[in-house]
DNA sequence: TATTGTTATACTCTATAACTATA
DNA sequence: TATAGTTATAGAGTATAACAATA
């Protein structure tokens, strides 16, 4: 007896969209532990590694809404893991900062979150994976060019 | 100058659920023609090639909770595309059955997703396809199995 | 006592319109 | 007038607890 959404198996969408859902809820047990979720943790690990930059570049890096970001960075900074600093060149904008808890804790979390990676792709060699995030990024362009095409 | 996401790129995890929301972003579209969302054209599917089955049965297949799933089938059975019928054997339970708009949309429907799906999956080879399947595969059985071992 | 379907509820992520203060 | 950040709101998906009817 086959499984019951075998007629579903032959989309790649179909496929993409279960296993990064198993995969994410998985993750989502290691952001917590840091009182994080993937999208804080995302951000602090781009406010970590690119500081001084505005909220809106960091939001378009992560494919985040302006509009959504402002309480992403809002709960970052009640916690006291990033600033907003007005920039100097256009009172306008904020330059985000890692806190030096910020930094601990981003290393402690990105360790965490790495090993979690790691467990989840286990068997697959490195070319393997490596051939992964290629067919991943050939997806992204589709979509995108794709996207493009219709605005 | 390297991307904003560079700390991240190493995560199979963050690459998997940016590709599965862009693409999932421009699959919405071809659902949408035909008065669709994504899990209710899944569970179109699933009731139009496995007629009969249990309403519990498609939403395990679908990996949705069956709290979740009343309202999806309320949907599609308003919609006239579904419909439950009193299990023989077990009255507490329904059989489901698509009706024959229900057949006639799922097979529109489908056509149209494909097509979808094969503009996002351009450029990658059939091998490459059964690769990128296996390979998600392997993941998805590394979360499930981890996920057990913490039960 | 366990199971099928149900309701109610809440949380996360996402999407859009309208506002403010600066530029 | 355009842009950076903000507020309010709504939709979609997901998760848990509690209930009725039936097994």
């Amino acid at each position: 007896m086959p499984r019951l959404d075998h007629a579903l198996l032959g989309y790649s969408g179909y496929r993409l969209r279960r296993t990064t859902s198993v995969a994410l809820s998985r993750m989502n047990a290691a952001f917590a532990q840091f009182g994080l979720r993937r999208t804080t943790f995302s951000t602090l690990a781009l406010v970590a590694t690119n500081p001084g930059m505005r909220q809106s570049q960091i939001a378009e890096a992560l494919a985040i809404e302006r509009t959504n970001f402002v309480q992403i960075v809002d709960e970052l900074e009640k916690a006291n893991l990033v600033i907003r600093e007005t920039a100097v060149d256009d009172r306008r904008a904020y330059a985000l900062h890692a806190t030096p808890a910020g930094d601990g804790v981003y290393k402690k979390a990105a360790a965490a979150v790495l090993a979690c990676d790691r467990e989840l792709i286990a068997g697959l060699s490195p070319a393997q994976i490596e051939q992964l995030h290629e067919m991943l990024e050939v997806i992204d362009e589709n979509a995108i060019r794709l996207g493009a095409a219709d605005a």
